[in-house]
DNA sequence: ACCCAGGGTCATA
DNA sequence: TATGACCATGGG
């Protein structure tokens, strides 16, 4: 069934591209700021920010809100969408301080977490699972488009469309049974799979699994992803 | 001069 | 429910 292939897919993957190591950072409120600097944005953007905030010893709840928006917004100025993202790192210092900080979060319950994380705006489904992940160590698959579409194309979402986060997210993990370490190699991998381009004639075990993942053979614009003008 | 990168919100039909 | 506009930087 899709377990076996769901298995599959998380070995070959592993075999291709070996242990991703994700998320890096050192602290709990560090990864949740990178979840939200990095949306849209390469990481190398993100950790500049990320760097800028450590320098100004801003890597925590108070010092974060004490400190003034525009300049926050000079400081993750390189993470792109800066006015923004200022506000929601914000709003997210906001909850944490409102919350108890993340000893007292620790004790709530994925399914609480989630509702409240989404509960906030700039927090989406994908940083929210970020966040549940990789800061408090929840099973939980991070359904990115990525993962999405190299799902899809090797026909494993059951019908779902790309464009259903929360269908496919629950899918894999009623399929599969994993821990939070392995959900966290599982979800760095499709990411840093669907990032790589092999080129017209790809040498790609992954793509040996099936015959309908063509991510390397053709350009197709991620489900979301926005038209540039101007 | 393009295109892309570890999203999310809001207005509209 | 599902598109479309908008947010913005840095690297290839």
């Amino acid at each position: 069934m899709n377990r076996h292939r769901l298995q599959q897919l998380f070995d070959t993957l592993f075999d291709c591209h070996g242990q991703q190591g994700w998320w890096p950072a050192d602290s709990d409120i560090e990864m949740s700021f990178g979840a939200i600097l990095v949306q849209n944005t390469n990481w190398t953007n993100a950790r500049l920010a990320i760097e800028q905030l450590r320098k100004e010893s801003l890597l925590n709840q108070l010092a974060l809100l004490e400190c003034p928006q525009d300049r926050l917004e000079t400081h993750i100025r390189s993470s792109g969408y800066f006015r923004q993202k200022a506000a929601r790192l914000r709003i997210f210092c906001r909850w944490l301080v409102d919350h108890g900080g993340f000893e007292s979060l620790r004790r709530r319950s994925t399914s609480d977490l989630r509702e409240s994380l989404l509960g906030l705006s700039g927090i989406g489904p994908e940083t929210a699972d970020c966040i549940l992940l990789y800061a408090f160590e929840r099973p939980v698959f991070v359904a990115d488009g990525y993962a999405r579409r190299i799902l899809e194309r090797l026909g494993l979402t059951n019908g779902s469309k790309a464009s259903a986060y929360e269908k496919i997210r629950r899918l894999v993990e009623e399929e599969i049974r994993m821990d939070a370490g392995a959900f966290k190699e599982f979800h760095a991998l499709l990411v840093t799979h669907g990032k790589k381009v092999c080129g017209p004639k790809p040498d790609c075990k992954v793509c040996d699994l099936s015959g309908v993942c063509r991510f390397h053979h053709d350009k197709v614009r991620l489900a979301g992803a926005t038209e540039r003008r101007n």
